[in-house]
DNA sequence: CAGCGCCCCTGCCCGC
DNA sequence: TGCGGGCAGGGGCGCT
C-alpha cells in the first residue's frame, strides 16, 4: 500500500532507467483500473520519448513532448524495471517496452490505481489542479495549517488526510504523525492551537522524510525487485498496534474508526 | 461549502 | 482442505 514515501522511492527508482528513452511498445493487458486506461494510450506514446519523471502528491508524472502520463499506484500498485525475458506476473496490467531494451511493468492486484493521459499542462489536470501543498515543501507550515483549520469541525486526522489541505498523508503516517505530535485524532481541526499546528506539521515532515530516506537505502535493488521497496521496515508506534501498550506511557492503545479508516492512538499521550 | 459515507477490488486471515 | 465472510485501504464522488 504505497504511501508518499513509496511513490517518491518509485520515482527515483524508475527515473534513471526511463528518462530519455523512447517507448517502443505498450501492451495493455488489463485496462480496467480505477478509470479505464485510455484506448489510444499506445497510439499516443509509442515512438515518443519520456523526457522526465516526477511526482505530485501520489501521482507519478511521465513527461512526454506532447503531454503527460499520470500514474497512481492506488494501494497495491507498483512499477518495476525488468528484462523482457522476466516472466509476467498475475496483475501485470501494463508493459512498457523501452528503447534501452528494458521493460517497465505496472502491477496492481486491487486495481485501485490508474494510468491516464493528458495533453494539457499537467498542473491543470482535474486530479492535480485542486491539490494542497506538498508536505515536505515550505508552503506547508504551521501558519498555513493554523489558518486553514480555523472554524473546521472535522477531526484532525481526517483534516490532515484531506488532499486539499496537504497531499500525501495516508492513513499510516497520519496515525504516526498525530501520535508523535501528541494530538488526539478526534480533536476538531479548528481547536488545534498554533503550537499544536507546529507539532503536527513538524511530525508529518519528520515521519515522511524518514520513510523516504529509508526507501532510498533500497534503491540499488529497484531493478528486478518486487517494486515495493523498504516499506514495512519502518517501526510504527501506533498503526496496527491497537490494544497493545503505548511505547511512551504503557497505556493500552485505543483503536477506533474515523472515516472508515483504522485509527489508533493513546488516550493518555494524545490530547 | 462542509462533512460524511460509499465504492472500486483482491489478498489475506479467521472460523467452521 | 476448502470455503465463505470480514477486513484492509486511496481518494474521487455524490448526497445531505
Amino acid at each position: 500500500m504505497p504511501e508518499l514515501p513509496e511513490v517518491e522511492t518509485t520515482v527515483r527508482g524508475v527515473a534513471p532507467h526511463v528518462s530519455g528513452q523512447l517507448v517502443v511498445g505498450l501492451e495493455v493487458r488489463n485496462p480496467s483500473l480505477r478509470w479505464p486506461v485510455p484506448d489510444d494510450l499506445a497510439d499516443v506514446i509509442v515512438g515518443q520519448a519520456i523526457r522526465a519523471v516526477s511526482r505530485r502528491a501520489k501521482y507519478l508524472l511521465f513527461a512526454f513532448d506532447a503531454g503527460h502520463m499520470l500514474v497512481h499506484l492506488g494501494m497495491s500498485g507498483s512499477l518495476r524495471m525488468v528484462e523482457p525475458s522476466t516472466p509476467l506476473k498475475t496483475h501485470d496490467h501494463l508493459v512498457f517496452s523501452l528503447s534501452n531494451g528494458m521493460q517497465m511493468r505496472y502491477h496492481d492486484p486491487r486495481r485501485f490505481g490508474c494510468v491516464l493521459w493528458t495533453f494539457a499542462a499537467v498542473d491543470e489536470h482535474d486530479l492535480i489542479a485542486h491539490l494542497g501543498p506538498e508536505p515536505l515543501s515550505d508552503d506547508f507550515d504551521a501558519a498555513y495549517l493554523y489558518k486553514l483549520s480555523r472554524g473546521r469541525k472535522l477531526a484532525s486526522k481526517l483534516f490532515v488526510m484531506d488532499s486539499k489541505v496537504v497531499v500525501g498523508v495516508g492513513n499510516i503516517y497520519a496515525n504516526e504523525a498525530l501520535f508523535a505530535a501528541e494530538i488526539n485524532p478526534n480533536k476538531p481541526a479548528g481547536k488545534l492551537t498554533k503550537p499544536a499546528c507546529e507539532r503536527v506539521v513538524a511530525e508529518i515532515k519528520t515521519v515522511l522524510a524518514a520513510a523516504i530516506k529509508q526507501g532510498g537505502t533500497t534503491l540499488r535493488d529497484f531493478v528486478n525487485s518486487d517494486g515495493q521497496p523498504g516499506y514495512f521496515k519502518q517501526t510504527l508506534a501506533v498503526y496496527g498496534r491497537g490494544g497493545q501498550p503505548c511505547v511512551s506511557c504503557g497505556e493500552v492503545l485505543k483503536e477506533i474508526r474515523l472515516g472508515q479508516r483504522s485509527t489508533v492512538f493513546c488516550r493518555h499521550c494524545q490530547r
